[in-house]
DNA sequence: AACCAACTCTGTCATTTGACATAGCACAGG
DNA sequence: CCTGTGCTATGTCAAATGACAGAGTTGGTT
């Protein structure tokens, strides 16, 4: 299943490049200021890109690389010695990608791309300095940690109290949701190839069991899912089944 | 459930309190050079102080105060419309609390202490100046949101991957250790009451399916987990049989 | 002592979910 | 055209977990 990181190639990029930052068209997102985005564009060192199924890095592993996603999507999951999987989360464009080999310490974790994907590169070692001398940054930084933290939170919710259903219902949600965000779904329906048994290992549920309750969605008309896209007819209603309070953030999310 | 928040005393202390800080002891804890802590002793507001089943805060509100855990054990959880409760995680000394309220957004979750428990009170309006003057302490906060997203993660795997013993002997373990590193469980038992029904809470369990795990548990030898104390008389055995590969951090932890 | 509240523990039965085996379907490659 | 591969769909049975009801225990209060 994992392949090594040796999978995408590092382009190195002039600076000029983040001027037509692929983020930059994303009203969702906040944007850094024009002197902010000169001083990333001699942070950064480049861009990587990743086809569907390659690893950015694997659990356990301490890359010397931190991420931003220009476009794509990914998925994080964490493996158990005797093969189970736990997928954690899915990473749209502006997510931030490594906080923890930021902080030197061993990734819990390892990503993927689900879609193929590109990613803006920095360098760990170059981290301090980032805090020290742009505060916004650092801030930003905490920004997007804390909202992590808050979809894990949503996430151990669905998992600890919700039904298979509900789980499927609040997930189909969240990545359409996300998907819209940023850009990735026009007209409410999210291209992206996800196999049954992905989904099983991010619900925790079985990939028949999986199946059966896909299936009692469609026929409720709430969650049209199929290998290749997501549908959803209703969000209000999906939303209502799911349980979700929903309440989107008022502030749009910043990146670097 | 809910009493408000009125219900602890903000008592405005000298900052030379700082200097007999109660987490000065703690050999796992990484401790802020004497200028650091001279500079903390001037940002923090005071201490406040919760008995078991007080509530720091509740979910969505906007809490204009940021706290760091000096004594005590404290959770957070998540309530759904119709009641059902998952809690999230237990806070331990040396923690930081309310990381989305320093982003301005909404708590998603609210802060509840299971013992008496005091924290140490920052002003959520001066976060940025925080940022802004202290890039160490900014990078301890990531440090802090990187290992909390660590354990978060780790709870997500319990809930998605474990069954019921293996979930409650991975939370035994996470507790013990814990309380361990902070000189709560001297002798490896943590003195801490837990009701069956807060366990169930936590990982998605039924009251009366918690209770009959428990005491599997017990006949088995591997916790010992009763209302008022845990204990794990084979640590070893313990982790082993709840799958968890038990790399602990090489870095102590930084605090503010 | 009597009472009450908050827990823990037990029994019984229903529901949800998983395991296993197998069939069907789409697609790529020789 | 055949074949292999990866995915979805179904049937049957077993195991895990939940729901409900009630009894036992403990500790505090009057």
């Amino acid at each position: 299943m994992a392949r090594e990181d040796e999978a995408g190639l590092l382009v190195q990029v002039g600076g000029k490049r983040c001027a037509q930052c692929p983020l930059v068209p994303y009203e969702r997102l906040s944007q850094p200021s024009p002197e902010l985005r000169r001083w990333i564009a001699a942070f950064r060192q480049g861009e990587m890109r990743y086809d569907r199924g390659e690893v950015v890095f694997t659990q356990g592993s301490r890359p010397r690389q931190l991420y931003t996603v220009l476009s794509g999507i990914l998925m994080r999951s964490r493996l158990l010695e005797d093969g189970r999987r736990q997928i954690i989360n899915f990473m749209f464009p502006g997510d931030f990608i490594g906080l923890q080999s930021a902080v030197d310490s061993e990734m819990s974790h390892e990503v993927e791309a689900v879609t193929s994907a590109t990613l803006c590169v920095f360098a760990r070692e170059r981290f301090f300095e980032l805090v020290a001398s742009q505060p916004q940054l650092s801030f930003d930084l905490t920004w997007l940690a804390a909202h992590e933290e808050s979809a894990l939170e949503e996430h151990i919710v669905s998992l600890g109290q919700r039904n298979a259903r509900e789980r499927l219902a609040a997930l189909a949600v969240f990545l359409v949701q996300r998907a819209i965000d940023t850009r990735l779904a026009p007209d409410g329906v999210l291209a992206i190839t996800i196999t049954q048994g992905q989904i099983a290992d991010m619900l925790g549920l079985s990939l028949v069991h999986t199946n059966r309750t896909l299936q009692a969605l469609r026929r409720l008309q709430l969650v049209d899912w199929t290998l290749t896209s997501i549908g959803i007819p209703d969000m209000a209603a999906a939303r209502q089944f799911a349980g979700i309070d929903g309440v989107a953030s008022a502030r749009p999310r910043p990146y670097i």
